[in-house]
DNA sequence: TATAAACTTAGAGTTAACTCTAAGGTCAAC
DNA sequence: GTTGACCTTAGAGTTAACTCTAAGTTTATA
């Protein structure tokens, strides 16, 4: 059995999020000593490892404690439920991409049309695209 | 001259935002009328027009305060503090991709892997792949 | 003139995921 | 037996950029 320092030390989470976590019910203790101490099963040190990859891979917390009921309970789950989940996720992040390429795109040519000296900004292509407001349309986030 | 709403629809932003730009020194109304309403000269409309377009590419609102200071008086700045601001912005972009392209592909990989059918989930192959922790490295957004 | 739409302000609420603080209890080492 | 590292809790603070509310004033319309 783990104590939360070792726990965070293993899987890189702090200790603090660790009891974030488990405010979110993400993360449990299968056992607390007489005094109150945390104390991590394997049990509850592969599922920690379990949010981390989650985590790690873009999923909110909200969709991890979806992940680890399925988790739980594989048999009253389908394998649908997890792509769902999944592919929801991917479709956010390439709608983040493709606003984040159209912002790249708009910078680089942006970039490539001012000289980027010591001149004064009198003539700056930069300010001036600005004000003429012919920047590439991006999408903010939603 | 305009007031806050009318510059709201020719900008596309909120009155509650213009008055939120207000409040952090980016966009001003010129005149006010007795009675406190805001009337907004071309010259503002044309300044909420360049925070508009600095905020579509992605500019933050403290960038957007430097780059109005150099607008207001291009003499005293030069090119290079313009590019360096961009420079960052585009760093900061591609950063972000890099990150969002990593989980894309481990995402798309995992949707691959998994037969996304009715079947119940105890042999997923995704819920499988976070547990065994053997997903793509990803780098969080810091 | 009465009503409704638009305006004003100060300030609180939202979101997500932490991150930190304060005040105190526990434990291991010397 | 005392020092210091580690643990506990509840709850506040952080970040960015809004977004909304309440309570009241002004203006335009019918």
């Amino acid at each position: 059995m783990l104590k939360i320092s070792e726990l965070a030390a293993l899987t890189g989470l702090s200790a603090h999020t660790i009891r974030f976590y488990e405010k979110h019910g993400l993360i449990e203790a299968s056992k607390r000593s007489d005094s109150g101490y945390r104390y991590y099963s394997d049990a509850d040190v592969k599922r920690a490892e379990f949010v981390k990859s989650a985590r790690n891979i873009g999923f909110s917390l909200d969709d991890i404690g979806v992940l680890l009921s399925i988790r739980l309970d594989k048999q009253s789950h389908s394998c649908q439920e997890v792509t769902d989940i999944t592919q929801n996720k991917l479709d956010e992040v390439n709608e983040r991409l493709s606003e984040l390429q159209a912002m790249q795109q708009t910078l680089e040519r942006l970039l490539e049309s001012c000289c980027g000296g010591p001149e004064n900004a009198t003539h700056c292509s930069i300010i001036e695209a600005l004000d003429g407001g012919d920047v590439t349309v991006t999408r903010r986030a939603s």
